[in-house]
DNA sequence: TAGATTGTTAATCGATTAACAATC
DNA sequence: TAGATTGTTAATCGATTAACAATC
């Protein structure tokens, strides 16, 4: 079993080996990409080791090469496709959000309960009715859905998109989620970092006192 | 030393036990919280008796009292003031983001280099020149900093937010940022979430094969 | 060869889980 | 009293760090 901790380290080798590519270096050491990263050189050759040998003794990683497996161990050459429920302003930012692509993912379908969104388009993807989910995501070939509805809808969603046969799920909506334990469910909770970061500033301020 | 995986589970107990206040129930286990987050109330416990003595043994806690108090301990009382800085989709997104103001945050400042943007307001919120960042933050009490400008760009404002004496840096670019160790910083990545949902939807393919 | 660097084993550290006395 | 439930100590589990042989 791989640790989560892991998984969530893989993305970051994989956006610094392509910045690197860039500046046209070859080879790099698990120290240069630990200094770049502020990850330990061990920690992150332990990481990689998980997966197999993809260094060379005495030398280092080929940047390209490592960079070509972390995308294939990430799964990234799937080119997944996602369908946003909750065309709100999150949802409408995602589905303008550009860095996505560059991973290899593209944003195919839109759908809302609102009346006055459906059969519009927000950066020139369709906006449909939920109540047609499971022919959209058949329709669009949608792999993943996206859930940027109110808390209290979200459940109703996921339940949707599951039963529609989607792979995965990855949910913005502040609730706990139920699916069956094959479908994978990541959750993006934006106000436990907030709440976090406001923790730390208080911390701060009772240490003056 | 308090781990970061308690405090993220903290506003997560927040949230529940709003909730549960209101259903109008006075008191709860930690068992039924635990069911209600999928954690197991040893957990809970345990990470509750970090900052006190919050329940009565036999009985449970009391929900409003125990809602006070992790208010309290996350700083929420404080109502930060947040200023985002990259008015681009996710920033608009999150100047309108309603979830914010019900955990005492307000965003009062938008700050974008794009000339056309500058003087414009979103959600009632004047855009200012990035340029005048120093006093922007003074002149709106600013404490937090929300970076949501390109990767390359993020450092630059970074470096600015910490110059004008911003309390705290909540990042959403895809970099990583240095900052003086005493200020807070909390890294919002996307695409973390996005790359590791792959690789389990992954990792169930190859499963099949 | 000497220096650099990986991959892997062992040691350490930290977080979660289990157990249970205290007590309502 | 019996049952429920906390707070805390001990046990376990898992992740990170250290050390180093292998080798380029």
């Amino acid at each position: 079993m791989i640790s989560q901790a892991t998984i969530d380290r893989l993305p970051l080798y994989f956006r610094t080996l392509r910045l690197v590519e860039d500046e046209k270096i070859p080879i790099i050491s698990s120290d240069e990409l630990g200094r770049r990263l502020d990850i330990t050189p061990e920690q992150i050759r332990k990481d990689l080791a998980t997966f197999g040998q993809f260094g060379r003794k005495g030398i280092g990683y080929d940047v390209r090469e490592l960079k070509e497996k972390l995308a294939n161990i990430l799964g990234l050459q799937n080119n997944w496709r996602l369908a946003i429920v909750g065309v709100g302003h999150l949802g409408g930012a995602l589905a303008n959000y550009v860095n996505f692509a560059s991973l290899g993912f593209s944003v195919v379908a839109l759908l809302d309960i609102n009346k006055n969104l459906i059969g519009t388009k927000v950066n020139d993807i369709p906006v449909n009715n939920v109540a047609n989910m499971k022919s959209v995501i058949r329709k669009y070939n949608v792999d993943i859905g996206v859930i940027t509805v109110p808390a209290d809808e979200a459940q109703g969603v996921a339940d949707l998109l599951v039963a529609a046969g989607i792979k995965g799920i990855w949910n913005f909506a502040p609730t706990k989620l139920s699916v069956p334990a094959e479908i994978p469910l990541v959750n993006e909770d934006l106000s436990i970092g907030l709440s976090a970061l406001s923790y730390y500033m208080s911390q701060d301020l009772t240490e003056v006192y």
